[in-house]
DNA sequence: TGTACATCAGTGAACGCGCGTTCACTGATGTAC
DNA sequence: TGTACATCAGTGAACGCGCGTTCACTGATGTAC
């Protein structure tokens, strides 16, 4: 018809575009084939030209959160050398990228990944795994440096970190509250308090 | 048939549980009216005499879970009245609650809550928000007995407080990883050494 | 430069499955008399 | 104590909707000659 003809590459990106912005604004039970052909701008059957099946949809979905996880993670290494610094910024970075993206939280609960197949759920482990390794590295390097406390399991000071934004993103998701910036800001100074030494 | 007739009172309570059980190991998506029937011992339509959609089981699954969160902080406020001791018991019964029942996190996050009907959002909401604001009453009396630290918002400790289980539930949930009882307690040990004046 | 052809993105109708829900019925249970 | 009756939990067949997927087709695009 009037629509345009694409390359398949072109196409595949605008497809998996879309069924994050689906996702993110009506979660994942509501993502269907018929909404992100419309999204594109197609009929339902020309998505799989470019995709298999709706799965193939996911699992891209799933490696575009993660490389958007990652990008935070080396974007931040690439800034500053200073840990705490790394820290600081990666939390706001990531705090962003939750308020910007509901998608993430929906997904990573979503029975399509913990009751889907399970090299996707091994994917998601991964990515899961890597994004709190990494924390864990930058406080690790901090603690050889000398501007950490040593004493202090990096695991472990990881997954705290991270719980610094995760609840707050919960309830934000439920109603609205709280402030996840300010939560955040506040959350920082104490986690800071406790492990940079001064 | 040879099914016995059972009151609705029972049945309601039968079927319940039966659903919460069901999404614990497989998901809410895969909570479907034949499975619970299957279940209790029933035929699918016979759920009918006992609610009126599936949607209502959803909103009872719901209440039971909230008065099993509830009662923990009900129980930890009867057993001690030393906030320090009621926060490390409230902690140990929260990672059992979800160590042993899956069903929590991926209720939190599901897209029947989040897209369903708006008053299951708000309930939800309601329960998360009682929860984090039982936490923060308690930080608060420990301030005001001058046993901990009075210099930090009991609301942002009340989060991180939950944030100690949440991150390590999502790894558990996704691999198997980590240990989420001795994550619990080391982490339990920071906040701790953090919060409590000595 | 033009023409024939292969390629492949896009179309629309149709299929089939899962699943929530309805409905007329059956038969057990408890109660009124 | 027995009998008639109302109540209501349980049944099984059937309906209908949403939705992923298939398939034969069309027609635009780029390329070989």
């Amino acid at each position: 018809m009037a629509t345009k003809k694409l390359a398949t590459e072109i196409r595949r990106e605008q497809i998996v575009r879309a069924a994050l912005g689906l996702v993110a604004r009506h979660g994942l039970k509501k993502l269907n084939i018929a909404s992100v052909a419309r999204e594109v701008g197609l009929v339902p059957s020309a998505l799989y030209r470019h995709f298999h099946s709706k799965d193939e949809i996911i699992d891209a979905v799933l490696g575009l959160l993660r490389s958007q996880m990652m990008g935070n993670v080396e974007k931040v290494r690439n800034d500053t050398s200073d840990p705490e610094q790394q820290l600081e910024r990666l939390l706001t970075l990531h705090a962003g990228l939750i308020r910007d993206n509901q998608a993430i939280p929906r997904i990573l609960f979503s029975d399509e990944v913990f009751s889907g197949p399970s090299p996707r759920r091994q994917q998601m482990f991964a990515v899961l795994k890597g994004y709190t390794g990494a924390v864990a590295d930058i406080i690790h390097e901090g603690q050889n440096a000398g501007s950490f406390r040593k004493d202090l399991d990096p695991t472990t000071l990881s997954l705290m970190f991270v719980g610094i934004v995760v609840p707050a993103a919960i309830l934000w998701h439920a109603g609205g509250e709280p402030d996840i910036p300010s939560h955040v800001k506040k959350g920082w100074q104490i986690f800071r308090q406790f492990l940079v030494l001064s």
